[in-house]
DNA sequence: CCTACCGATCGGTAGG
DNA sequence: CCTACCGATCGGTAGG
């Protein structure tokens, strides 16, 4: 009992930080800012969580695990380079919406990480990324993809999805297909030969 | 002299707060971090700028005005939709390669921009996005853009060149036309019918 | 351009 | 979960 209200609290904690640093970034939140947040005076917060620095990273290293998994699965698929990249892009609006608010700080604030952390959650950044290159190059070289800059292609897609989270909250009109659609329409056409 | 030489330190000091302010991000860049950056101590910094506000403001208000001048050129042109974002990628690339620190604040820094200058720094980049939307309607209208979610395709674009922003100082491979083209094919190819 | 210093705030701890 | 408080650091000022 005393266990599980204490791993729900720590849960409210983290969700609550997790908007918080979305709107005002790591270092402009406080401890106090958090505490307020969640009703509690920041001295309390210690009893849920170790240092500022422990909510970053977990919230992080979650988000990035859903990537590596999702990632995984695709490029073990039976499908051609660009139907993995529209499953890619389905990926992301996928784990987007259902998780926005820490999502957005894989974009901004991984910077703010330190020592060992910052070290393995970079390599998976750049892991991630190559996998993703390796996709549109296998694409290219088969002749589906036309004869691009692959990393201009690459980041026209990451960029225009890590754009996705910042936005997404804010727009409603679309459902999670619609949103598939467009995006694919938009990002693979210019690949496409 | 003595005010030929002061202005001179103080360009030196923007221009590394730039860079700091780009590493590091703005909250957390301390003013002894600048001073050091600079070669003197903080407090030295106030004989030639008011407050460390008074850095952000000026060096985003100046991106900003090159980007609003560039549009005001550009709308003005007697040439199609997409000619016209062709010109306006080329834009985004020319600020970005001689402006590099200055211009990737644009995207992450803004918002710890305070009072008034928040406001009317807002105000611009709406007004941006907007005329740049606008753009993209009148070729759906005009039938030379196929019949994408406006939005979609808006942030396509920009969200692409702000990760170019971040991209360009490592990457010395390529010429600025061969960028524009790379740009162009990957981005505009997305967009016709 | 420096030394010396201000009040405020930071992340975090002690002790209950 | 709180009060009380720590040392460190923040942006900035006074005075020379």
């Amino acid at each position: 009992m005393v266990r599980s209200m204490k791993t729900n609290k720590r849960q409210i904690i983290f969700h609550t930080a997790a908007a918080l640093f979305r709107k005002k970034g790591y270092t402009a939140t406080s401890m106090r800012d958090l505490a307020k947040a969640v009703g509690m005076e920041a001295a309390s917060l210690y009893n849920h969580i170790q240092s500022k620095q422990e909510i970053l990273a977990g919230l992080l290293l979650d988000a990035a695990q859903s990537f590596m998994q999702g990632m995984d699965e695709i490029e073990q698929k039976d499908i051609s380079p660009i139907q993995k990249i529209e499953k890619l892009i389905s990926l992301h609006i996928h784990i987007a919406v259902n998780n926005t608010d820490a999502i957005s700080l894989l974009t901004q604030e991984w910077r703010h990480l330190e020592g060992e952390v910052f070290h393995s959650f970079n390599e998976k950044r750049k892991d991630y990324e190559l996998r993703f290159k390796n996709i549109l190059l296998e694409g290219i070289r088969c002749g589906e993809i036309k004869d691009v800059n692959p990393d201009v292609a690459l980041f026209s897609i990451l960029s225009t999805m890590r754009w996705f989270y910042a936005w997404y909250s804010k727009k409603d009109g679309l459902s999670i297909e619609e949103l598939e659609e467009q995006f694919s329409s938009v990002l693979i056409a210019g690949l496409q030969k």
